[in-house]
DNA sequence: GACGCGACGGAAAACATTTTCCCAAGATTC
DNA sequence: GAATCTTGGGAAAATGTTTTCCGTCGCGTC
């Protein structure tokens, strides 16, 4: 009992050679005789063998592990995409490493490497692309030493890199919601549009802003106002709005826990939502389903996106990258009733 | 740029043996000349070095990783802890691998045992502990068993297991819930309690129970009804109480996503939290805060519990387990309001 | 009855590190 | 000036698997 038995051991044990307890135990393509199977597996039992994953994956060359890189698992966002992940992970037998960056996206490279150290077969990227270049330009490095190496990346969010991507349809989904919010009536908007550098915040403002305009309504540069992509965030830059702005009907944040800082924003000015303001957000987290008024927003699917991203990874064949479009769809709830069209709104609808 | 130098290669183009590159990489306790290290560092920098994290878990018979367990990612609650444990790892050098039960309590052994193959230097067990005796058995079993190996393995919920342990005082959180509501006024409550054999939602309830008895409150049988540890359970549940009982003023969902699926629950019904009925929750997770009416609930700082966790078995030095007690505190919101003596309940307070 | 063949067991060679032991050369001490 | 110490480099063992290659045995075939 002083810990570890080996396989050396169990063969030992077992009175058979090293080979036919391995392929006893692990079951290759090659058939061991019915007794000894039975021997060797009785002696493993007996000893408590535990197989050492690391012997196993210096012989191999790879872990059957995939890591997975967040920009915050508390954010019921990310979380839900890991859920996906680790969902089916679980059916495919792999473990998952998970690393949070704390949105820090330069930290991204950093643990891309360190799951090569861990010779991990496989590393997801969960959470939006940043425009910066020089960003961009290590985390490619060190994916492609990554892919050199043997494993397989993909990312979920934008095709920003030259990996397998499950596509989040941000824009379609920000513009779609442009679309509706217009038809009930709205036509002075704000939007608090998260870092100036995060790519989904941006798609989400581009298509909001085309969804927008092809109902002839501009945005002007005042009623767009950058912030965290966090509750925080969303709560400063609605306070923003609220001293800077006026004449404002409708505000949409680029997620939701923005969306849910703004209402607390709102709401600590004595406002109600939506009775003086209007608000919609972006991703749908079930946590805020719950929600009076509900929140208007776009649904995306994230244990799906999760679980997508690591079914590509597995199928892959080292081809070229391959690219999934994920739609979403917009879900309007009580936080954006229609307006009559003489500016004033009604109250039902839910 | 086949993909993987090794330490012989950089050790054969910095001309030194393999010895000294180790040395020189990892900074061992002897030292290495600065002209060799130099070089060493060079030939890595040049061959793209990637030391295999395997090849040395084999050596040391540890990995620096640290496992995770969870009944599910996706719960703000545990994905709140998760977040803790991550950030202190990262401090550490550690990686995190996580494993989601998705509730099956039954699964946590198997994990336990796949933690063990990957020699993971810590297991850190999240969420409750059932009083099932079978499972408890079979866990320790496996607890055992990592612990055998040189593992290291800690809790965070209920002392039930030999280990270190980071104890919430659900009791101690509950019975002050049971006072502050009977202190306003509160004398008729209903319990959605979560599921039978599960600890935390056990000693919720019994701590809540202490309380209404200390002041000369009862909580009858069908007072009491179980239901999933989640959203849809905390709905179904309330349902129930909705149509079985009358004369309730009160209602404690044993945790905050339960509460969330009581208060939609009640809102079906057309019924209003809390003009009809009040609602309190328990663990004060950070995306309902900004709920109207503020949820009252008895927060707990979840990054906390994971930090400690972490904390403490890196700490450990194999002597008798230890336990950390953290106790938690009553946050009063609107969605329970003070009634008035008479009965009818007061409008103000938030 | 020699030969081929299928099935199955075993020896041994990797896999990439870390670390112990040995050794050489220069510095220090009496 | 010899003995001792210190400093730093290298050879090699050990870590626990998987897998290739080889060998053997029994059996069917011509």
């Amino acid at each position: 009992m002083e810990g570890n038995a080996t396989l050396f051991d169990v063969a030992r044990v077992a009175g058979v050679s090293l080979a036919t307890a391995s392929r006893a135990i692990n079951g290759s393509a090659r058939t061991v005789g019915a007794e000894l199977r039975e021997k060797v597996l009785r002696a493993a039992q007996e000893l408590d063998y535990s197989p050492n994953a690391a012997a196993r994956t210096m012989k191999r060359g790879h872990a059957d592990v995939v890591g997975m890189i967040v920009p915050d698992i508390a954010d019921p966002y990310f979380s839900g995409i890991a859920s996906g992940v680790m969902k089916a992970a679980d059916e495919q037998g792999l473990m998952v490493s998970i690393a949070s960056t704390r949105r820090q996206s330069s930290r991204e490279a950093e643990y891309v490497a360190g799951f090569r150290r861990q010779r991990n077969r496989a590393v997801i990227l969960a959470g939006s692309r940043t425009s910066s270049r020089a960003e961009t330009e290590t985390l490619k490095a060190e994916v492609d030493r990554f892919e050199a190496q043997g494993g397989r990346v993909a990312v979920v969010s934008q095709r920003k890199l030259p990996v397998d991507t499950v596509v989040v349809e941000n824009r379609q989904g920000a513009r779609a919601l442009a679309t509706d919010l217009t038809d009930l009536g709205y036509r002075d908007f704000a939007v608090l549009a998260g870092p100036r550098d995060l790519l989904s915040a941006k798609d989400r403002l581009d298509g909001f802003r085309t969804g927008l305009a092809e109902a002839g309504v501009e945005l002007s540069r005042e009623q767009v106002v950058n912030g965290e992509f966090s509750r925080d965030g969303g709560f400063q830059a609605m306070e923003q709005v609220l001293e800077e702005l006026g004449g404002i009907d409708c505000v949409f944040a680029v997620n939701d826990v923005m969306a849910l800082g703004a209402i607390a924003a709102i709401r600590s000015r004595g406002l109600d939502v939506p009775r003086h303001l209007s608000v919609a957000g972006f991703g749908d987290i079930s946590t805020l389903r719950d929600m009076a008024p509900r929140l208007t927003t776009v649904r995306v699917d994230l244990e799906r996106l999760g679980r997508l991203a690591l079914e590509m990874i597995l199928s892959s064949e080292g081809g070229a990258p391959r690219t999934r479009r994920e739609k979403c769809q917009v879900v309007l709830g009580a936080s954006t009733p229609g307006r009559k069209p003489v500016g004033r709104r009604s109250s039902a609808r839910g």
